[in-house]
Parts: structure tokens; sequence; C-alpha cells
DNA sequence: GGTTTACCATACGGATGAGTATGGATCGCT
DNA sequence: AGCGATCCATACTCATCCGTATGGTAAACC
């Protein structure tokens, strides 16, 4: 939590002013990310920024490299660890749903996905994350393609709802018709 | 097609720079659109822009409102009247897989929900698409809460294709295996 | 054919935000 | 205590892009 603005004067590494990016693009957007802005919300000025990176476009490519490497232990190493195959699937819906800070970069990202910078990453990403839910879906019992068209299907929608839900804010759902579409999906996306 | 380059010079109206607007949007997204470029593209300069519009603001809202109505008719207007209700979405399915232009511009706005403007826009847009899927899901027989349910899940896969494929380039699905997932959709997604 | 109206060019003002130059402050080490 | 390296402030420059002011040209109507 040391990211708001109170004037906490001990002085800043790289790292600070990466977490802070990360911070305010789940905020607000990549469009948001301006040096001096970035500065004023640290306690400190541009003079700060230009001794750690040497561009504004430095500290997006090391934010997104440094979100890109924690989602990768976080997101799927803490799934892969569920013994039985065929609960695996299920299980891994409902803690997705049941998150939320680690989507709201991700979101953020996506509707950022003008921007030439963010596009390999989220690509890198994606396809991960879609490898990983093939494999889980062939597990659970389903033939080769069809398990890697389950797969994209799977991620196609976590995708979408996030832009209905998060981005736009569609008639709000509520939290038991959440867990209700979740469900739902759970139901009809993964083989009995 | 009279947007491209070719100095065409006839006079221009507000029409021809709401459409050169929205073509522009398609292709390089929201971002892109800036007043100078676009009338450099037009063949003309600023004077001619600041004449029909009085900002930059009321020409994107001018395009925007242009894209949702000619939306309205064509999109959903041509499958409303496939008879038998059963077959009307799997049609639906392949008919919107095997159209392109008109989702550029759907898939350009998803890349640019940061700004303001749109997303009132794509809010009303995604929401009557939502509706229209939960009556032809009902009508397909399924009950109420799921037929809802099972809308938005399609639609949500809708969009996050839009977004992997076409946004980001993940690897590249070919035609074939395009129509595999189509019809993976199909048979995931509609009840026999 | 001359005047009104619609459309456009040119030239400017002003705001914003990236990047640079340079000197000052503070930390770590001896 | 003193000194070098690290970190930061201040004060600029420069490019971009929106919007304005104003005069010019072509179509339209009488």
């Amino acid at each position: 939590m040391n990211v708001s603005s109170k004037p906490e004067r001990t002085r800043l590494s790289a790292e600070d002013w990466e977490l802070a990016a990360l911070h305010l693009i789940a905020e607000q957007g990549v469009g948001a990310l301006a040096v001096e802005a970035l500065a004023r919300q640290l306690g400190v000025t541009k003079g700060s920024f230009y001794w750690h990176f040497r561009t504004r476009e430095a500290l997006l490519q090391a934010a997104l490299e440094r979100w890109e490497q924690y989602g990768e232990r976080e997101v799927l190493g803490q799934i892969e660890q569920i013994a039985d195959p065929r609960k695996r699937l299920p299980e891994l819906f409902r803690r997705v749903a049941h998150e939320l800070q680690p989507h709201r970069v991700y979101a953020a990202l996506l509707k950022a996905l003008d921007h030439p910078q963010v596009v390999p990453v989220m690509a890198r990403v994606s396809q991960r994350r879609m490898e990983f839910l093939t494999t889980a879906y062939r597990e659970a019992g389903l033939p080769a393609p069809e398990a890697l068209n389950r797969a994209r299907l799977t991620y196609a929608a976590y995708v979408g709802f996030l832009q209905l839900n998060f981005t736009l804010g569609l008639p709000r759902i509520n939290h038991e018709e959440f867990d209700a579409y979740v469900e739902h999906m759970i139901a009809t996306l993964i083989p009995v």
C-alpha cells in the first residue's frame, strides 16, 4: 500500500516506479501513465524519474514485464497442485471468479490493446493461459482437437466477461446472480 | 470507398467526415482520430473540419452514433427473419462468423474502452445484442434464467474472440480451423 | 453577372507532456 | 569528517495537437 499520496519521502527505486505504474494502469488505464502525474503521486518530480528510466516507454516496458512474470507464478502456480484432474477445472473457475485484484490489470491492459507495447505481452500471457486450459481439458477427458477449441471458447468467455462487466458497466450483475453465472459456465463448458 | 487519399476534390459534407472517421477508427483505433490527420487524409485542412464540427469530440460522437444506428438495422434486422427459432441460433453463429467488416469497428471500439465517449455507446449496443440473444435462447427451449446466462456466456465468448484473434494476433487461426471452432461453439452452447 | 451562402486555406494562440541540463541534497563508506 | 555515488529539484526546450481568427474561392440563386 505504499503507493498513495502520503509524503513518505524515503528515496525511490526503479521497482517503486514500476509498481506505482502498474497501480495507476489498473485504476486509470495505460493512457493515464504520464511521468509528471506519476511523480506527483509519488511525491517527487520528473528529475527523479529520469534518473531511474531513460524514457516513459522504458517504464511501461518494465512494468509490463514485471506484471507478466508475477502473474506467471501466481495465477497458474497455485492451481496446478489440485490433485484430481476432473475436479481441477471447476475449482479453477470458482477460484478465478472470486478473485478481483489480479483481473484489474489484465482488464486495464485489455482496453489498451491499441498501444503497441502491450500487445506482445498480452499475446504471450493469453497464449500461455490457453495452453494451460487446453491440457486441463485433455486431462478432463476431452480429445485433443476438442480440448483446444474448448479452451479457446473458455478463455474468450473470460476475456469477454471482463470487458462487458468490468470495463463497460453493463447492468451491474450482483453477487448471487454472478455465482449462478459461474455455475452455469461450469455446467455448460466442463464435460461430465 | 471514397475514403482513401485520392484528391477527389469535391466538397465535403459532415457525413463524409463521419464515415472517414469510422474508417480511421477501424484501422488505427480511436486514439488515432486527430483532426489534422483526418483532414490530410481527405485532402483538405483543419479549416474545413471546423466548419462542419464544433470540436473533435463532436465528430467522434457523431461517428459513434452513426455506427450505432447502422449496426442496429444491419446486424440484427436480417437475422430476425429466420423462421424456425431452433435453427435461428446456429444460423446466426455461422453468419456472424463469416462476416468481417462489421466486426472491425466493434473490435476497434473494444480496445478504446478507456475513452469515456465510447463506453455508453458500446454499453447500449452490447446490451441490446445480449437481450436479443436471450430471447433467442428462450425460443430455443431454455428456461428464463438459463437463457440469460447462456446469452451472457455467448456474447462474452464473441467479445473475447475478437480481442484474442483480431486485436492480439494469437497464433493466427486458419480457415478450416476456424470453421471447426465455430461448429464447436454451436455444439457446446446451443441446446439440442 | 453580381451577390449571397457554403466551404476551405493560412496563420496564429495556447495547453500539454516528453525529454534535457544542471546544480543541490543525501546516503554510504572509509 | 570528508568524499564519491546516488537520488532528486528546478528550469528550461521542443514537438504535438486542439481550437480560433480571418480572408479567399467556388457554387447557387436571382
